[in-house]
DNA sequence: CCGCTGGGTATACGACGTACACATCGACGC
DNA sequence: GCGTCGATGTGTACGTCGTATACCCAGCGG
């Protein structure tokens, strides 16, 4: 435990920031990301191999693994490359503007890629892009008059919102483009060999008819922003309290 | 495309509902499920292997495809089976306590299932357990005067969060087991060095205060249930809005 | 008694992650 | 200048995975 250092014992984001460390370097964890990332946005989640990677950077197989440690390490790094997409919000507008500002920006990256929603969700902390962003989230809820838990809190709250919503909403629409299917109207005929044996069932009723009468059942934007606004009242609730 | 039926054109929850089809059938897709999920529990999600199955099962490792097309019916499998977990919450209380209750247990299920939160997104729908508990949540917003489309907006802003925030929980469990830390101090020290790198650099100044002076930052279940409740604050204003 | 069908098997292929030993080359002390 | 050393990239190899395909055989309807 004292020889396989330098991709060791320095963090991922350290070897990320630092400039180009050696001369020799024509790899670095930025330009891996890169590439990484490229290969998910058009081939998907599971065409990214450590070989294919290797190939498009033109190089042998086994050479990233001199900056990275791992598929994990890889993964982290392609999540903090797509967070840095996330534009800051200027720090002008209110809590609630900011909030939502950055849950509908980053519903919209999400949307970008895809393949985020098939990741192992624990590298989703702790990278230095999400952690800029929960900063200027945490920030935009700092002088309202609540404690720094209930601040994480709610902070928490709409993030795991943003997240569950979006990942499934991702999923639906890679499921879809992996079908073939176009149109909303396309998925249900696909989708209805598997329905329709659980809905002849008779088991749901409530569902069924929201199936068959709601009006904005493929508006997922609406769908998104009504939950997103739930959420940000329950929140202005608690701002209410917290200073009362 | 005619004759590789018998898996392909009988829908899966079908297959999985009929009673042992035929004398000679010792295999199942209950039982499949059942040996697959035992595995992941033990052993963990990477665990969960077509072939170490198959030999659970005291078969050989083709054997499971006669009755699951492959890797992603059998994690289909998977999720309804603990979904089944999920018991039905009793129509007496109102929605907000029918739908915090099934959020509770929802939460306590995939705590007990961490691998949960290593699955493709796109399968947690369509299950028959997890359409039961969809249909009993549904109902309990039912004739509240919300149409179906508000009605589904706000089960699914509540699935939404539990979700996303039992997700990353769950996540975090197991990367503690993995790590072989047991308690929140063993895992700050574990991740010191990744943190403070971070932290730093100064970057992070409200994050910074947050984990430094936070009363509540070990505590799972307050953390959960405040953010559960914001969220059914938000419901609730719905509700009101709704049939005013 | 025969042949068909459907459950279980055997074999095999290509791809994956990555351990390990090796080659190469820039930079730096002398 | 020159040897050495650490950092960078390479080659080879192993074990494991998902699963296509061809097979075998028990039991049953005729």
């Amino acid at each position: 435990m004292a020889k396989k250092e330098e991709t060791d014992d320095v963090s991922l984001w350290e070897r990320l920031e630092r400039p180009a460390a050696a001369p020799r370097a024509s790899l670095t964890p930025g330009r891996i990301a890169e590439v990484a990332t490229g290969i998910a946005d058009r081939e998907g989640f599971a065409a990214v191999t450590m070989r294919k990677v290797a190939t498009e950077l033109g190089v042998a197989p086994m050479a990233a693994y001199r900056h990275v440690n791992g598929k994990d390490e890889l993964w982290a790094l392609m999540i903090d490359r797509v967070s840095g997409e996330l534009a800051p919000v200027d720090e002008i507008s209110g809590w609630r503007e900011t909030l939502r500002a950055y849950a509908l920006r980053t519903r919209e990256m999400m949307l970008r890629h895809p393949w985020l929603a098939h990741m192992p969700a624990p590298l989703f902390a702790l990278t230095p892009h999400r952690m800029a962003a929960a900063e200027r989230q945490l920030a935009s809820l700092d002088g309202l008059g609540l404690d720094v838990d209930t601040m994480m809190a709610a902070f928490r709250a709409v993030n795991a919102y943003v997240h569950g919503a979006t990942q499934s909403e991702a999923a639906l629409r890679q499921y879809m483009q992996d079908q073939g299917w176009q149109s909303a109207d396309e998925t249900r005929r696909g989708l209805a060999p598997q329905m329709s044996y659980l809905m002849e069932t008779g088991r749901y009723p409530t569902y069924r008819r929201y199936t068959h009468g709601a009006a904005r059942k493929d508006d997922a934007t609406w769908q998104f922003e009504t939950g997103l606004d739930c959420v940000l009242d329950g929140v202005a609730g608690m701002v209410e309290r917290g200073h009362a």
